[in-house]
DNA sequence: ACGTCGTACCGTACAGCGTACGGAACAGTT
DNA sequence: AACTGTTCCGTACGCTGTACGGTACGACGT
């Protein structure tokens, strides 16, 4: 009954490692820093599934065995690439505080920023979650879109529900515009495309009277996102709805 | 360069699969069906990763390869499983719309339905995400959850939207639950003492002072929460802000 | 009753994955 | 110059999805 079956990554060897200097110990140049920013080349442009410990060596160079010299396996590598592109979010810790508009400017900022972040790296999303990262760059950040909402009479706990919750909301639609992406990407459609092709059979085959609001709402939707969804759309509305309710919970104090 | 790198699945073929009968053709009575549901019964015991042709073969006593002759290929199986599950969501489809409560009782209903089907199949959430699924379960459950913002004063669009929201929202918080789940259930310790384990080193190596507003507002949460996060709380929370800002919608005509 | 044909079943094989293991080659210290 | 510790990496194992081709059965026409 061994603990192998789940790959995931040892958090104390990833926080150990997240925290250390990544110096260049080695004869040959190879340094983890190194690793970690040919694995997100790769990932940038083929996806997180091409990333194999083979095909990142192969890139450095080098034998695929002598990355474990630097990094102890595949899934703590990935733990470092997602701390590594955390770093390139914002330049500044009070960027989003800065922001015109307040705590609401600052938090539609975060969730622009996120949104790019995604948009840019879309391997982050189908990064498998185990112990969420908490590396350098994630406590930044974390600092960082924290400071909007310090002091507009929120408890320190609701700061961080209000947080988290505008970042699973973009978290959640970014994932909706990357898989159609994705998809159109390897249909070689695009959404009005695949749905002019396959629309016809779903007719036939579905009787829109058993459906009358879904056919009704579904149509409608789907005129105005022409496609069966708008991740930009999504993204907007929804973080709108969200912050209405955090001014509510503030007003009602 | 073929389009052989992204084993996504063939939307058309999934289509059609989706919504055929099902029927048993064979000699040695293998039928999709079964072949979902041990499929399905892998994956809720030993997560998806599990799931593998041979794996589900041997459950079923027959051959690898006669999967194949049943279904084009792992990503559409996986389709099938998701549509499935969906179909346990609702014994009739007009639960969420019966709900007491309007509109947002169906919606919390609807929240916390999704919220339990995704507690109890967490290999929906690994799932990788090409075209949304479209099945006869999914149209259903789309139907469904439609029904109770049928009327309430929102159009068609925001309809579809609002929905949406929820549903990404859920979808977002239970991501968060089933990645705590399985590193506590992997790494043997729970949040608590997995934090008291870690916490003298992350203190050692991340000076506090430098982010004042993350360590105070951290340590607040993880004391309210006893760990990183709560997702049963970041689910209520957000649902609230969620349905609040709704509510302001539909008022403010 | 018997040949014929379509198709369900499945054994073998291949390319690719993560990584355990052990040997070789080099750097630094004594 | 010899020793020691670390870095580098070739080979091998068990796993994955699935392409291909052979076999054997059910049904149907005569």
């Amino acid at each position: 009954m061994s603990a192998k079956r789940a790959p995931d990554a040892d958090p104390a060897r990833s926080l150990a490692l997240l925290w250390s200097s990544h110096s260049r110990p080695g004869r040959s140049g190879l340094t983890v820093r190194a690793i970690i920013e040919a694995a997100i080349g790769i990932a940038d442009t083929e996806g997180l599934d091409a990333v194999s410990m083979r095909q990142v060596a192969e890139r450095l160079g080098v034998g695929t065995m002598s990355l474990y010299t630097h990094v102890p396996g595949k899934a703590e590598l990935t733990d470092l690439m997602v701390d590594t592109a955390y770093g390139r979010l914002y330049d500044d810790v009070d960027a989003p505080a800065a922001q015109p508009g307040g705590w609401r400017g600052g938090m539609e900022f975060v969730a622009a920023r996120n949104w790019d972040l995604y948009r840019r790296h879309p391997w982050m999303l189908q990064a498998p979650g185990g112990r969420p990262v908490l590396g350098p760059n994630a406590v930044l950040k974390y600092e960082a879109e924290l400071r909007p909402l310090d002091g507009v009479g929120l408890s320190d706990v609701e700061m961080d529900s209000v947080l988290a919750l505008v970042l699973t909301h973009v978290e959640g639609t970014a994932r909706l515009g990357a898989s159609m992406a994705r998809a159109q990407q390897d249909s070689g459609m695009n959404e009005t495309e695949w749905w002019t092709v396959n629309a016809p059979l779903l007719d036939k085959v579905m009787d829109a009277s058993r459906f009358p609001v879904a056919s009704r709402v579904g149509e409608a939707a789907g005129r105005e996102h022409q496609g069966a969804a708008d991740p930009a759309h999504a993204l907007a509305f929804g973080l709108a709805r969200i912050l209405d309710g955090v001014a509510a919970l503030i007003a009602g104090r």
